[in-house]
DNA sequence: CAACATTGCGTAATGATATAACATATGACA
DNA sequence: TGTCATATGTTATATCATTACGCAATGTTG
């Protein structure tokens, strides 16, 4: 079973520090909540942030959830497929949660194949309401 | 057959200058690229598009593009169900296609189901090239 | 080692996307 | 006519993200 290829060690003191924020975090969190957040330990500029995240979804440490603006620390046990992650969000209580989604990105291929259409990145994002939030 | 359940005929002024911007256009705009085209039609502030958007996307004449920020018109025959389409968007010219995901949209809904998710909206957007594009 | 490239960092400014708050107008209709 | 819902206009502000510039640290490689 892979675990990612890259390594917390490999992260600067930056990377690290968004890096845990998010990790930390009970949910997806903004840019400039982590900003806020990471303040007191010396940030002071958005793009601090941006350049951390570039950096972390690039190696696949980390998710943006696009249809929020917002980051998530990767939840997935072998996500070096980056590409290939789904997201079921509750529009309630705000938790993610990252689902496998092996047949349908097959599916997904194989539908935009049909167009001669090449995919680099799928995003899928499901808005609804968590177990908990429909029972309450 | 059935097309969309509303008419064009219900819609008010500023949402039809907005709505044709959009049938116009080539591919998706934001809202900023439709208040500019629409500056002459007496447009001045956002929310006078944001405004009609939100009228738009609501009755289905309309999607929003959350992995680029952007506004296309329905192409679907009958998309009533807003719910159910899926994008395919080259990064390369912007085109934008439409596909069903009906299969997909159902293999979803069990996926999500299995965590006792219960979805109100599913995003999925293809990023990747078109036939043209890839072959250039 | 010296020269150079690469990468990360700090800072300021700006650009791009979206909403809040408040006032006015318009049409449906009891 | 009065009232309610919807649409509109305007100003200001909130939120998300990048450009541009300079400097520091590190890593080649001749």
């Amino acid at each position: 079973m892979e675990h990612h290829t890259h390594d917390v060690s490999d992260l600067t003191k930056n990377q690290n520090l968004v890096m845990t924020a998010l990790s930390d975090a009970k949910g997806p969190l903004s840019a400039y909540t982590i900003l806020d957040q990471l303040r007191e330990h010396g940030f002071r500029a958005p793009l601090q942030v941006y350049r951390a995240l570039d950096k972390l979804l690039e190696i696949g440490f980390v998710h943006k959830l696009e249809s929020l603006n917002a980051y998530v620390a990767c939840q997935h046990p072998s996500c070096d497929e980056q590409e290939n992650v789904a997201f079921i969000i509750c529009d309630t209580c705000g938790i993610v949660g990252e689902i496998s989604n092996d047949k349908l990105s097959s599916q997904l291929s194989q539908l935009a194949s049909d167009d001669g259409f090449s995919v680099r990145k799928s995003i899928i994002e499901i808005r609804g309401l968590c177990k908990e939030c429909r029972a309450a």
